[in-house]
DNA sequence: AGGCCTGATACCCCACCGGTATCACCGGTA
DNA sequence: TACCGGTGATACCGGTGGGGTATCAGGCCT
């Protein structure tokens, strides 16, 4: 099945073979193999190249989930066996700082609290890192991030601010609507990849990294809108300015659907204890 | 993996091995070596008899995800294969024939509408068929059926109705409350297991299938809230008395997260639509 | 102390996986 | 049209490993 998804993914045996550190012949008759067990033909085999069937894609997709399990077995177990099974938190780089420091220390101080590793990674990688087990938790945004397949405990409720140059005519309102900042010609809204790796149309610049936006941002060459708490990447030249009609973004806990470890359900209870006395401080 | 699974269901392996159909000397070195892969002990093997470790009790839920999700890799690319791709949907014995035989009926009326199989399941069965590829699509009920790591659709919510011989005080009641019903004596409410096979305490007849149930009520000996649709069993001599306090019973199509299919998106958009006009007629 | 039941070990054999060498086929090109 | 580059398939071979049977080691009963 890996070999398959090799093969899927590369349309080229040669390529695949090479990628899985192996050669084209055994490659092949794995790929055969497969497929006269299935009996179900997964790849055509045109002249010149190959492509998948419509049973060849449900395959690779469903492939991908099962490889993916299998890891995620993999990796939990040994996580489960070595020094008192810490959870491991995935968060993006840009996301609040102080939440997260708060949400840490408050679990920290609980009795039966084991450590948390936390674990950086990039926009929309989260997901993966849950379904695989690199991680057992993860920080995410709705309405950004799609909560299909995790369960989740909310923590936080924002509306979010524009992060515009403190030379720009923006900087100097109090408060700004979508319109306001949707069209403005010299700091178009940067564009991220879609699923299938292609850009939407658009003026603003192509960025696929947290990073690359950050460099942006300092430029004055992109206007960002933000969760009002992700003050990361606020820079001195730069001015925070609330935009109202922004829809609110939920900051929440989010973790594969049915994995409640007692570990992580004392953190979820933390989280939601923390928003609590959080509301009671508004 | 398949093996440890066995073995950590029997905690045996003579036993597991019998399950496997296979000889318990290859299966004991099978767990072992999957225990130098993985460089984790999975199973205490004190005097009398095998146990899980901790790291072995996750190793156990996550392997059975795994092996689910190669199954349902399995089942779901030779679906994609034959013919033309039938979605197999998933529904209790008990739920509304109408509201099925409607949606099937609107669903095979639209242009590219796919053949559906319906395939009957014991109740909190269909989680299992969905994950491991044996169905697309379930109907299930909220707030009764746990939606997690499932996407989903209401087509339906209605209030539940209180099924009791007709020759009972209650029958006489043109409504009832909770209050009324959970505590008659000569009609103690079923029990159901728990996830783990154990039966919570109360005075009622323990069940574990629906036949079971539906020949208790034949009997007169329970009494059953169910949604006011579900008129499967009402027999002559029950009657049916609305609980008006009764949570609101939500009838929804789940299929797991993420494979939304072109032929489950239509049927969804169906259901979406029916429940549409369904509004509109009351 | 001896039978039993358990899981582990010893040893054997064949299937299968991966490697190398080579073929069959197609398309482009001179 | 003949050649060549490139692709995936086939032929064959060797070694690992998974499965089998026979047997051992240790704990618990009687």
């Amino acid at each position: 099945m890996r070999y398959f998804v090799a093969v899927a993914e590369e349309l080229h045996f040669g390529r695949a073979a090479e990628r899985l550190k192996m050669a084209q012949p055994p490659l092949s008759r794995a790929v055969q193999q497969l497929e006269r067990r299935l009996g179900v033909v997964l790849l055509s085999r045109d002249r010149r190249g190959v492509s998948l069937t419509t049973a060849g894609e449900t395959m690779l997709v469903e492939a991908r989930l099962a490889l993916d399990a299998v890891d995620a077995a993999v990796r939990r177990t040994r996580r489960a066996a070595s020094a008192q099974s810490a959870l491991v938190l995935a968060t993006k780089a840009g996301a609040s700082h102080e939440l997260l420091k708060e949400l840490l220390d408050s679990y920290a101080a609980r009795p039966g609290a084991v450590e948390i590793d936390v674990l950086l990674c990039e926009i929309g990688e989260q997901r993966r890192l849950l379904r695989d087990g690199r991680a057992d938790v993860a920080i995410m945004h709705a309405p950004f991030d799609v909560m299909a397949g995790l369960d989740s405990a909310e923590i936080l409720t924002e509306g979010q601010v524009a992060i515009v140059p403190a030379s720009h005519p923006l900087a100097r309102r109090s408060s700004l609507t979508m319109a306001d900042v949707s069209d403005v010609p010299d700091l178009p809204i940067a564009r991220w990849p879609r699923h299938d790796d292609t850009y939407p149309p658009g003026p603003g610049p192509e960025v696929h990294s947290q990073s690359q936006l950050a460099q942006l941002v300092a430029l004055g060459r992109t206007l960002l809108v933000i969760p009002a708490s992700s003050r990361a990447w606020q820079w001195p030249e730069h001015v925070a300015v609330p935009v109202l009609d922004a829809p609110p973004v939920t900051t929440l806990l989010a973790w594969p659907a049915g994995l409640r470890s007692p570990a992580l359900a004392e953190l979820v209870e933390t989280a939601e204890r923390w928003k609590e006395g959080d509301k009671a401080q508004l």
